[in-house]
DNA sequence: ATGGTTGCGAAGCAA
């Protein structure tokens, strides 16, 4: 079972290139976030042409979160509560293969005396409360998605740079932290303790090339969940330009393989 | 080096 995260940066821009992904990997399971779609506008049938059933929660040019199944996607929900409806679709839950997967697109901040940064801590405050409503940690549990929120120094290109930023300050680590708490692992973590591997990189300056990147997504599963967990991978290729031409999202793929 | 790029949508904002 493949079980992949992705921020597309806009689903209508990145459809072809999802879809070459999809073929070549044959993910069961994948979430998407920033499809900046309507929900009317989502291509159902283009995934439903690849054996996958899929839902969505967007309301058009902003945020916008999928969920894309070819292991069944039974009971879809959407949204945290009327609070987050003001601020953009941003939550997608679904039942597939028995597991309970959440596609999530957490607040950017912008600065850490923005508004919005508060907002990411509530947002992520609610989130915690959220998974603690409608899940049991003892359950199949996998929160996947783009928290904007890189869990330690060791995911960060150079944390000089980020010195007063976004991304990395204390309260957002924490924010996260208290999500983990609750009872989900940060998969790719064991898998890759090092770190200096990323999942985003600015489309600016060429920081891709560089190596200027950090891991912000992530596959948060359950204990049960992650003990089935044989992989975690971030496929680095995925922000190249395809062999057919399509262009990259600013993020690129986590990938995790459960038994 | 305070730059640089992409998407949406048709100027400027968000990331």
């Amino acid at each position: 079972m493949k079980l992949a995260t992705w921020n597309v940066n806009s689903l209508g821009a990145r459809l072809p290139l999802v879809l070459e992904w999809m073929e070549a990997n044959a993910p069961d399971i994948l979430c998407m976030q920033e499809t900046k779609l309507a929900d009317d506008a989502f291509p159902s049938g283009a995934f439903a042409e690849l054996g996958y059933e899929s839902a969505h929660h967007g309301d058009g040019r902003w945020n916008g979160v999928a969920i894309a199944s070819r292991v069944g996607l039974e009971d879809p929900a959407s949204g945290l509560g009327s609070e987050e409806d003001v601020h953009g679709c941003r939550l997608l839950a679904a039942t597939c293969a028995g597991i309970r997967v959440h596609s999530v697109y957490v607040p950017n901040g912008r600065s850490l005396d923005s508004e919005q940064y508060r907002f990411k801590l509530d947002w992520l405050a609610r989130l915690r409360a959220y998974l603690a409503e409608h899940n049991t940690p003892e359950g199949d549990v996998a929160v996947c998605g783009d928290f904007n929120v890189a869990p330690d120094d060791a995911d960060v290109w150079d944390p000089a740079a980020f010195v007063g930023a976004t991304h990395v300050s204390e309260p957002e680590r924490r924010a996260l932290q208290e999500i983990l708490d609750w009872g989900l692992e940060d998969t790719f973590r064991r898998f890759h303790p090092e770190g200096g591997i990323f999942s985003w990189w600015d489309y600016r300056a060429g920081n891709f090339h560089k190596g200027m990147g950090m891991r912000i997504d992530l596959v948060l599963l359950s204990k049960s969940l992650a003990a089935r967990a044989v992989s975690a991978e971030i496929d680095r290729d995925a922000r190249k330009k395809s062999p057919r031409g399509n262009k990259p999202s600013d993020h690129t793929v986590v990938l995790v393989e459960l038994d």
